[in-house]
DNA sequence: TGTACATCAGTGAACGCGCGTTCACTGATGTAC
DNA sequence: TGTACATCAGTGAACGCGCGTTCACTGATGTAC
């Protein structure tokens, strides 16, 4: 129960976060195209008219559902350092490591966050005391910057090659192309040797 | 006229290429989304129903027109080496350059190489006597495979890099943020810095 | 060179589907007094 | 504490739209003889 009293026919309680939740689902289940007002409401088993009062139309609710997929992507870059190392070359790794399991684990999130939001919510301030992912990715890139190599090129260099060997992942191209392995989960490839192209940053 | 001499009411002649083209206009013109059987065949000014004869369901045309862009963006990897030097680091740039560059003339095409053909398109044998980008990119790196680097890893690190950098630019990172910059192309951001990562590859 | 005929590649009407949106409505809530 | 009433947040029917698909049709093509 997370409304207080609220569970009548009339009055949902909390209707809006019902419907991010049922687009969140819908995601998963048949990606980005399945995300429609229709859907959501069916799925929040309220009548399809009913968003109109939360959401002004259907990219109103599609960006709600993006935003919320960059909360748990934000939230897994997060776990992901304060489960490894401290040090700057440990950081660097586990950031890239969270990156690329968000990527595999929540595939569907993951198209969203960079599909549908552009890279605006990349940035967006969550109003809350979190930082943004960029931030986090910022704050990890710090210590790698030099009087040749200024911060916004390192977190470009960064982002740039966890965020393209995401994708390849996460498109398959080190899938088997068996029959067998249809649903299985993508392999990840060569990932660490990839990374040790990372590790001249900090020569 | 590409076509002998066939310009009639009921036979066009070239109906199937005449598609195949319609859909690379929609496409520019609205992204995946607006590649329809109903809006090819406007385009091509031809009944709704006749696309049938030619392509079994909208899977199948959009293939064929994911694949044309596969075409246009494997000749710009070529024409990039074409162009540049001849020495290994000056090719891994070039090619480098030239994935970036279609990135930013021909976001559409991009978009539909990567979103809609998965990855298949990328090793797809287009019959022809030139190479696939995969064989393209993957002759540039040869030059680099060392004891302690086989090629698979190589390509990957390349490949994740330029495709990671081109997403980024591709998805408005280094934009203005003006009004007046709105319909001007995409920034496309400290590139040569960026690509200085892979200078340690020649070491 | 001419004719009969099968095949090919179009037309245009119709169908059902899911979608976003509008609308009059109504039950539930909360506030003024 | 009780009552009147404005507001909020739902319902369900209806509409129009673009879509893919099916279907009977027909004009153009090409081949057999």
């Amino acid at each position: 129960m997370t409304s207080k009293k609220t569970n009548n026919a009339h009055h949902h309680g909390d209707l809006r976060n019902a419907l991010v939740q049922a687009g969140m689902e819908l995601l998963t289940e048949g990606g980005v195209s399945a995300l429609t007002l229709r859907g959501c409401a069916a799925k929040a088993q309220v009548s399809h008219a009913a968003p109109k009062h939360h959401f002004k139309d259907l990219a109103a609710l599609r960006e709600a559902v993006a935003l919320e997929c960059f909360v748990a992507f934000n939230q897994s870059l997060l776990d992901a350092i304060e489960n490894g190392g401290s040090a700057p070359t440990e950081q660097l790794h586990s950031i890239c490591r969270g990156y690329l399991d968000f990527a595999i684990k929540q595939p569907a999130y993951f198209d969203a966050i960079f599909s549908m939001g552009s890279l605006v919510s990349f940035s967006t301030d969550l109003g809350e005391q979190s930082p943004t992912a960029y931030e986090t990715l910022a704050k990890v890139c710090s210590h790698f910057v030099t009087k040749e190599r200024d911060a916004l090129t390192v977190e470009t260099q960064v982002w740039a090659l966890i965020h393209g060997y995401s994708q390849l992942v996460r498109m398959g191209r080190f899938n088997e192309h068996t029959e067998a392995a249809r649903d299985a989960p993508p392999s990840e490839g060569p990932f660490d040797q990839v990374m040790a192209l990372l590790q001249h940053l900090a020569d």
